[in-house]
DNA sequence: GCCGTTTTCGGCCCGACTGTTTTCAGTCG
């Protein structure tokens, strides 16, 4: 049982009394309690142990009591007796565009509709729209909505959202009157994923920048069309998929674009916080001004617009709630990682395994990157699907490196290896094997069925290795694909601070694992982190901003990331740790 | 259901847009 897993039953009961048409309020008191049992650090199972629930905001007695019975016995009646009495397919149904729980409910008490394909058949045959408060129209876009059920609405990754992102950007600021144009919401906090993409443009005559916008050849449907706000379906086809979202756009005037800029960056409950200490300097803040109604507070930039909240500029990427509004009160928000603080990676695969460009051609990139150092860690032999490496053939890639390294001038090889973790949790080399490399990078690639128990056992073993050097993807997460394996991240990243060894942020947009939120928690135990690209090619190199990303939203600094030191540096850290 | 140096009761963010309505409810972010 997780923080994760109480969030989701929290979430759960949120929607189910949502169709239950409960109370408004009631129902945000539990979607309000998943975040906040979110965002608390260390475990669930202790806060609940010793008692410290009661003072976490938002959650009061009564949830406090259903968390500590779904806690303690894994189970949660109420919950259970809810999911009873209302169809999972109405649930379903809140996906499709332009329907809440009051249609839904509707839908189920006047025609007895409770499946997707029932409300199909009901709107074919023209009863949805004889209900009252729907219409021909409603009736239309319920078609419209099963029939996009696949694409729309989904969350998508953030490399996938980028490219679209970055396509509309480029039409709209070459568009007459546009002042300045701002990707915001999730894309800007740099989440790893997002269900839309949020855009906001400075203009005095929005008519023109709507009408641009709703016609571009991205567009698939425009779902929206007002003078301030317009919503569509765009799509475009990258790299062999394609990608499918929605994407709002907001024209503002150039005096209120600070505004909304934060407003629509959000995340609402970071907003709320701003919103709270306008309140208390007996202002209102909205996206388009702040002040009271008898004198308005300009403001130039955002910057500003924090400065007169009595607080120092926070960046999108923290804007989570998490307590950095407390630290920019105190003008202590940390200088965030920058991705040109990084000089070199080490979990990259060559030819020798299951990469796409040889050790020569991986460092010469890294040098056009601008790098001091390439480390390479190819799969060790156990991993036959990946051509892992023999001792022999780890011995042959060895004396390759060693000749690289002569060769190549201000430029240094690492030699690395991506390490399996067997299943009992020993290494997949023997000791003076493992002794020979500069580092190991200890991940897990089989078993991914053991017990939460077993798995976590089997993960700190292979950390208590002497040789072990840091954490590859630390659950083997693929985003919106597969979960992670089960493991207690708390035990593990408490383990890995016990001895002194580094967790890896894997920067493949699909798993960026560690999760930023255990990132914050591993800066907070004191473990040292390393952005990794994991690259199969020389254009997976620069997937490692993906990483400096997730490592912002985990406050990170560039202290606290081990590939922002120099090569000598880091020459010297890898022999200490060797003994 | 949660919360409280204005409140233990009465609030809880609020504005844009749509579609159904003749003044507003529902949805969305």
């Amino acid at each position: 049982m997780t923080k994760d897993d109480v969030a989701a039953a929290l979430d759960e009961i949120g929607t189910l009394l949502q169709l239950k048409g409960e109370n408004d309020f009631k129902v945000r008191a539990y979607t309000g309690g998943a975040r906040a049992i979110q965002q608390i650090d260390g475990d669930i199972r202790t806060l609940v142990a010793n008692g410290s629930l009661a003072s976490v905001r938002g959650i009061g007695d009564t949830l406090r009591e259903k968390i500590t019975t779904l806690v303690t016995t894994g189970r949660l009646p109420f919950l259970e007796d809810l999911r009873a009495s209302v169809p999972p397919g109405l649930v379903e149904m809140l996906r499709l565009p332009g329907v809440g729980p009051k249609k839904v409910k509707a839908l189920h008490d006047e025609l007895g509709i409770d499946t997707i394909p029932k409300l199909k058949a009901a709107c074919e045959a023209g009863q949805v729209s004889g209900l009252k408060g729907f219409g021909e129209k409603t009736q239309q876009k319920i078609l419209d909505g099963i029939a996009f059920l696949d694409t729309v609405g989904k969350r998508v990754r953030i490399d996938q959202v980028e490219v679209l992102a970055v396509a509309v950007i480029e039409r709209l600021k070459k568009l007459p009157g546009v002042k300045r144009v701002e990707v915001c919401g999730s894309l800007r906090r740099r989440r790893e994923t997002a269900k839309d993409i949020d855009l906001l443009v400075a203009s005095d005559d929005p008519e023109p920048v709507m009408q641009a916008f709703v016609t571009m050849p991205e567009v698939l449907q425009v779902t929206g069309h007002g003078p301030t706000k317009s919503s569509v379906v765009a799509q475009m086809k990258w790299d062999g998929t394609t990608v499918t979202l929605n994407a709002d756009l907001r024209v503002v005037t150039d005096e209120q674009f600070p505004f909304a800029l934060v407003h629509f960056t959000g995340s609402k409950d970071h907003n709320v916080r701003l919103r709270k200490r306008a309140i208390d300097r007996g202002w209102s803040l909205n996206e388009y001004s702040m002040g009271s109604e008898t004198k308005l507070v300009k403001c130039a930039d955002e910057a500003d617009v924090y400065r007169k909240l009595g607080l120092t500029w926070v960046p999108p990427e923290m804007r989570e709630d998490t307590g950095e509004v407390d630290l920019a009160e105190k003008n202590a928000v940390p200088k965030l990682l920058e991705y040109a603080d990084i000089r070199g990676v080490f979990h990259n695969h060559t030819t020798a395994s299951d990469g796409t460009a040889s050790l020569e051609q991986m460092a010469r990139k890294c040098q056009e990157l601008g790098w001091e150092y390439f480390g390479v860690g190819d799969h060790s032999q156990s991993l036959n699907v990946a051509r892992g490496l023999t001792p022999d053939r780890v011995r042959a890639q060895w004396a390759e490196a060693d000749a690289l390294n002569k060769k190549l001038k201000e430029f240094r090889i690492f030699k690395g290896t991506e390490c399996d973790i067997l299943a009992d949790g020993s290494l997949d080399y023997d000791d003076d094997l493992l002794a020979g490399f500069d580092y190991v990078v200890a991940s897990v690639h089989t078993f991914f069925g053991l017990s939460e128990e077993e798995q976590t056992n089997r993960v700190c073993k292979a950390l208590a290795h002497p040789r072990t050097t840091m954490l590859g993807h630390a659950t083997g997460r693929l985003l919106l694909r597969r979960e992670g394996y089960k493991l207690d991240l708390e035990r593990v990243i408490r383990t890995a601070a016990e001895y002194g060894k580094m967790i890896e942020i894997n920067a493949q947009p699909s798993r960026l694992d560690l999760d930023w939120t255990y990132v914050k928690r591993a800066k907070a135990l004191g473990v040292m982190i390393v952005i990794n690209p994991d690259a199969h090619s020389t254009g997976e190199l620069e997937l490692t901003r993906f990483g400096v990303d997730v490592a912002r939203r985990g406050w990170l600094t560039k202290d606290d990331v081990f590939n922002t030191r120099l090569a000598k540096e880091v020459a010297k850290e890898l022999a200490r740790r060797k003994g």
